[in-house]
RNA sequence: GCGAGAGUGGCGGAAUUGGCAGACGCGCUGGAUUUAGGAUCCAGUGGGAUAUUUCCUAUGGGGGUUCAAGUCCCCCCUCUCGCACCA
């Protein structure tokens, strides 16, 4: 029908006049504004199509960030592309096209995608991960953690994926032992890797988290990751030797009670103290929980095993000899890779304990005097020492610092504090990222590339790009020979490249200088963009790439580049869209095209759709069938406006009489939106602004005489507050209306508090709290008056008469209750 | 096993934080208009009774506090998401 809204030609137009006008063109050195840099994390282009979820996403950020715009800020919203990295790889590999390539066209096709939401990005302060001008910097980064001691390599156990051939962070391993991307099964590999010292940080990356507003969920589980843990470490003598066992413990109180040690099968003193006899059977051992999957080893359901090494060690507390085990439940990686057994307060030593007869010694009663006898599971709660010597009688938590204080003395152990958190590996033996910049020289060892000679370009002829099992660079002989940069001789560059994690950890100091050639960032800018306002992303990335970011911001305010703690004051998590209850996946069936919707309905519609499906945060499930609604909405607000166009255009702003209702219809349509949008809750901005249109044709419907001044300025508004929502249309109405300039240049409307209160109320009238009779009153009456309305609703009385009253309860304004 | 979050009509979702449950939208029913309707407008729409007047019932289930509970407290069920032998 001709009059309703004609998105194509509108849409088209707004996104061509912008970008000719500049309206988004951003400025960082704009003094007039204070800033607000809005990011959101970028994407990976491992396919060429924008989902729905990027739409939801981008599209609630630019709302957010329109508004503040609107609010009078400069606001920073760049974009950008992940483009580096398995998914890319992959992708490239199922297609059989170098990934260089692949990737450049997923980006070009998906920056068409992103225009089309009309976001306001400056498409100058585009950065793309996998350009050497970008990369060269990551380079750079890992060359000042080398430098500093904070990148180094080392032998390792390490997580590697079967399929995707290459090794992989802790953080991209699944909790059931799977790769994150393709969901194969990790296996446990020794190999030589390079790993960033983030466990420097491990303190302030807890303790910083107080100062930063981020879902408290999200804290949480970076508080876990990171696992601190206080404890004493604890040497124990091996019988017969001069080497000693440590052992990290959060338990000294119950030292008394330790029956044996038991090591983990990859601890580096197994060899050297397994006797002959034990060797067979603890070698045996070692092999099989090597090619024990991760997930497997650590399963709790599973039967604890182990084999004795023929070795004893001595308790210290007692001076008895104890015998030193190997088991798989011991983990390598964690403490000291070695635990004192306390079988009688401990739960899995008791249960290895039963298997292997090992002695039991009870040595912590409860503090209640009733229940003492434990035959059947181990007592771990804290109680009073007892067969424990000196510190008999001592409640648990002073025998802790007793017993440790005791060890102090005689130099067998120490208070420390032991993480959860790994180092970050960093090197995988992939093609699709930026190498490494180190050269292995056989006189001088690891030799970092110098700095002048970034970036180290990654190859793109004669090398396969292929998973291999080993580095593809490893086999181009352009790359991997090379002169060593200190003594010249031949040499061999690293052939392994850098985690994408890495490139995705510093890119937010990037967007603001993404053309700088000098340096990676202007400290000047970043010291005065960041920490970002606002950074919004998937809850998954809570343990990755959330704490990898804070920890190089750490880094580089230690090595006094930037000077703030945090990078990201405030961080919120987008919700998921699910289709038919069920997220939505390829096997499924069940993906929603976003192109094909927005074809049809057009950007601002398809964008206020999803924005209408529930709030930001949590998500939506989508249908098809309800964006009509959205379409509906929007033709409404078109020919009201078209209806009216011609009258209030030539008319001159003036003061105005209408029914107050009206009056506080502008005003408290201002007051939710602005609160919904700040909230991100834009599903209920939404609703307000259809109820305002619908009020809008009932006044003009039941007014023969509609007052255009009213209509002038109530219209002006209502295209003001839908601008940020659904900003083409809103431009369009606003240029309609006779305004200059563009919409995204006024100012948000205020909104006065007074004229939302009403001055007429409905009071309700409960017996026994049950709604019985509504009276509409001024504001402000009293409790007698209202009894005395009450009193003459012929309701009111029928439901009482024949009770007792036994009080009256009046919430002024609200309700009036009657008690019978 | 531990931890966090959620459960409201046929559907997506609201509810000023203890005060009229179901805003807004989809869908559905009826009507108007139209050559036509997958356009527009008006009315209705949680369920069950019923004299078109009113009653009963209702926010996963069961208890409790309160004049008043979707909202607060206790127990249970279901789902989602984390973590999972961390000594």
């Amino acid at each position: 029908m001709n009059d309703s809204y004609p998105f194509k030609r509108i849409e088209k137009k707004w996104r061509k006049n912008w970008e000719a006008q500049g309206t988004y063109r951003f400025d960082p050195n704009d003094k007039t504004k204070s800033k607000k840099y809005i990011l959101v994390m970028f994407s990976y282009p491992s396919e060429k199509k924008l989902h729905i979820g990027h739409w939801w996403n981008y599209g609630g950020v630019d709302t957010y960030s329109r508004f503040l715009r609107l609010r009078g800020y400069n606001v920073f919203e760049p974009m950008g592309f992940d483009a580096f990295g398995l998914p890319a790889e992959n992708y490239a590999i199922k297609h059989g096209i170098p990934p260089a390539k692949t990737t450049e066209n997923s980006i070009n096709s998906i920056r068409e995608q992103l225009k089309a939401i009309g976001a306001m990005y400056d498409w100058n302060y585009e950065i793309n991960t996998s350009r050497p001008e970008y990369y060269k910097w990551t380079q750079w980064l890992f060359l000042q953690l080398y430098k500093t001691g904070a990148a180094y390599q080392k032998q390792a156990p390490v997580n590697w994926c079967p399929d995707c051939q290459t090794v992989l962070a802790n953080e991209q391993v699944e909790s059931d032992g799977s790769c994150e991307r393709c969901g194969t099964s990790v296996i446990i590999r020794d190999l030589k890797q390079w790993f960033f010292r983030i466990t420097d940080f491990a303190d302030e990356l807890i303790t910083d988290l107080d100062n930063i507003d981020w879902p408290e969920a999200t804290k949480t589980r970076q508080k876990h990751w990171i696992g601190r843990s206080e404890g004493t470490e604890i040497d124990f003598r091996i019988d017969g030797s001069d080497k000693v066992i440590h052992c990290f413990t959060t338990r000294p109180d119950t030292l008394f009670g330790v029956t044996y040690i038991v090591l983990a099968p990859e601890h580096d003193l197994v060899n050297e103290i397994t006797v002959d006899s034990q060797s067979d059977e603890i070698n045996e051992y070692i092999a099989k929980a090597r090619i024990l999957k991760e997930y497997e080893r650590q399963a709790t359901d599973r039967e604890k095993t182990g084999v004795f090494t023929g070795s004893y060690a001595i308790n210290p507390a007692t001076n008895k000899k104890i015998p030193i085990w190997i088991a798989d439940y011991v983990l390598g990686g964690y403490g000291t890779g070695a635990v004192m057994a306390v079988p009688a307060h401990d739960q899995r030593d008791f249960e290895f304990t039963q298997k292997y007869n090992l002695p039991i010694k009870w040595v912590i009663r409860s503090a209640n005097e009733h229940d003492t006898q434990f035959v059947d599971h181990a007592f771990e709660d804290y109680g009073i020492m007892y067969n424990s010597g000196e510190f008999n009688d001592l409640r648990s938590d002073d025998g802790k610092k007793a017993v440790t204080k005791w060890l102090e003395n005689k130099k067998q152990g120490r208070a420390v504090v032991s993480f959860r958190l790994r180092d970050w590996l960093i090197s995988r033996q992939r093609y699709w990222g930026a190498p490494i910049p180190i050269v292995h020289c056989p006189n001088c060892g690891t030799v970092p590339v110098p700095e002048d000679e970034l970036p180290l370009l990654l190859p793109e002829k004669n090398v396969d790009f292929k998973p291999q099992g080993s580095s593809p660079l490893g086999s181009c002989r352009e790359f991997i020979d090379v002169k060593c940069p200190k003594c010249g001789i031949s040499a061999k560059r690293d052939p392994d490249t850098m985690d994408t994690f890495v490139c995705s950890s510093w890119y937010y100091y990037r967007y603001l200088t993404p053309n700088l050639n000098e340096y990676a960032f202007s400290e000047e800018l970043v010291n005065k963009w960041l920490p970002i306002d606002l950074y919004v992303g998937g809850p998954e990335h809570a343990t990755g790439h959330l704490i990898y970011a804070r920890y190089i911001n750490k880094y580089l305010k230690s090595i006094g580049l930037i000077n703030y703690n945090e990078p990201f004051s405030k961080l919120i998590h987008q919700g998921i869209i699910t289709h038919k209850g069920q997220r939505m996946s390829k096997s499924k069936g069940n993906v929603v095209n976003p192109d094909e919707f927005v074809n049809k309905y057009g950007s601002d519609c398809f964008r206020l759709y999803l924005q209408f499906m529930g709030d930001f945060r949590t998500g939506g499930d989508w249908s098809d069938e309800g964006i009509v609604g959205i379409r509906r909405f929007q033709n409404r607000i078109w020919r009201l406006v078209n209806n009216y166009v011609d009258k209030i255009v030539p008319l001159e702003s003036k003061s105005y009489d209408v029914e107050p209702q009206y009056k506080r219809l502008i005003h408290y349509t201002i007051r939710e939106v602005t609160q919904d949008i700040e909230n991100f809750t834009f599903n209920t901005a939404i609703s307000r602004l259809m109820e305002f249109v619908n009020e809008m044709y009932k006044y003009t419907a039941d007014n023969e005489n509609v007052n255009l001044s009213f209509m002038k300025e109530s219209l002006n508004i209502l295209i003001i507050l839908l601008g940020p929502l659904a900003p083409h249309m809103a431009e369009e109405l606003w240029q309609k209306l006779g305004n200059n300039g563009s919409l995204f240049d006024q100012q948000w409307p205020d909104y006065n508090e007074d004229a939302i209160e009403k001055k007429m109320v409905i009071v309700v009238i409960q017996v026994k709290g049950k709604l019985t009779e509504k009276f509409s009153v001024p504001k402000g009456t009293s409790k007698v008056e209202i009894h005395k309305l009450a009193m003459s609703s012929k309701k009111v009385i029928g439901k009482i008469t024949g009770r007792e009253v036994k009080k009256v309860i009046y919430i002024q304004d609200k309700i009036f209750n009657i008690v019978v």
